[in-house]
DNA sequence: AGGAAATTGTGAAATAATGCACATGAATGG
DNA sequence: CCATTCATGTGCATTATTTCACAATTTCCT
């Protein structure tokens, strides 16, 4: 296959999460697994596994299975988590300090380099990671200087769409955002929402249908 | 409609996301809505809209629209968020303490009264939402006590699989996850997780290929 | 060497989700 | 009171995703 023939979004995502068993393995775990044994793994099925792997090339080898370090570099390569990329965070509350201080980031590559906040109280505090909180007026300029691309917004709903505005129009070019409100920006701009309590409601809503009798969902996400 | 003609897991989300807009709206907002306006706030289609909540029953007024007041309750009623929901966590990491003093939350209703961690420096600490954090070890006796239902995991990676265990066998029924790994649970127990780095990855994925020419992706996320 | 066992890659079938398009009912205005 | 406008609810076509099932390839064993 190998051609761009569509991807699904639900690969992608899938690729990332293939990844975590496959790091774990890396350290203590067999130099080979087969898509049944990593489907398993990763609660899907395995012709998934393969079909999701095959959009972008052949590797593994037939009769034996996928090279671990190699299938997990490959991975790497296609999600672009192979290399460094710097953050900037909007936003120093509990969330924000907790994100900037992520030990998951950091391994992966993610590192934040610049750190803001609308509150005076809170500028020219420093983190215990080192960076020091700066002023939200100055996200044009820091961003263009350290050439950030992507932007995390941890601000209250009320103050992200503002704070999208000023990202997207000091150039960055994908948003992670975790203030519960759909943030929108004019220019051209990936925005991925994660909203903790949409995750919760999903949650309740399958646990009263368990209480009621018949399971409502196929399998653990 | 309103027979349970099996329900996409994708409605059950996109209610949830739908009710962020209206509970905006109805603060300061017109007391009705078009599905084409709340499709436009979300950015989805409005027949999928109409379609999401006629599996519910018939909730707006053909030639009208949606009262946005009794819509809300009708969607909270249906994800069963028009109730308190008593949550505990394990871990009490920069993550664990955003989480437990978010205001949003509580705001929807979902209050942690019981906080664990296995770190006996940390066992005994006065959390600021007023929480005292207990052992790990206490966890099946205060989950039974308080009947709670829902967990939160916001351990590092390598305890997470551990404390779903305890969590489940403690009588837990559902699982919030944050831990970067896919737990397992032996009893019925509905996990969900939520693994910020696999959203960054993403992220990035789009933002490599925005760079090298084509849009990979339809709409924003 | 040759057959059995394992496991990939993939076309085709099955399943699921989305979006169109229109009949239907409500409000408005002359 | 009828015509017009608006917006819902929904059957159906379309599109997308998942799973099955099997040919192809490799390894292992005798």
């Amino acid at each position: 296959m190998t051609k761009d023939s569509k991807i699904p979004n639900s690969t992608i995502e899938r690729l990332a999460f293939y990844s975590r068993p496959l790091e774990a393995l890396l350290k203590d775990g067999p130099p080979i697994i087969s898509s049944e044994k990593l489907a398993g793994l990763c609660g899907v099925n395995a012709a998934q596994v393969r079909k999701d792997l095959a959009y972008f090339g052949e590797f593994g080898v037939r009769g034996v299975g996928y090279e671990i370090k190699a299938l997990l570099r490959e991975i790497k390569r296609i999600l672009g988590t192979d290399r460094k990329w710097t953050l900037c965070i909007v936003g120093i509350g509990n969330l924000g300090i907790s994100l900037v201080e992520n030990e998951n980031f950091r391994k992966r590559g993610y590192v934040f380099v610049a750190a803001f906040d609308s509150d005076a109280r809170k500028v020219g505090t420093r983190l215990p990671c080192g960076l020091t909180v700066e002023h939200e007026g100055n996200i044009g300029k820091v961003v263009k200087a350290l050439e950030i691309k992507i932007g995390v917004i941890t601000t209250p709903a009320r103050a992200a769409q503002r704070v999208a505005g000023i990202l997207s129009k000091a150039g960055i070019k994908a948003i992670l955002n975790f203030a519960p409100i759909q943030v929108r920006t004019p220019e051209r701009c990936i925005i991925e929402n994660v909203d903790f309590s949409v995750r919760l409601e999903n949650l309740v809503y399958h646990l009263e249908r368990l209480y009621k009798g018949e399971n409502t969902r196929k399998k653990q996400t």
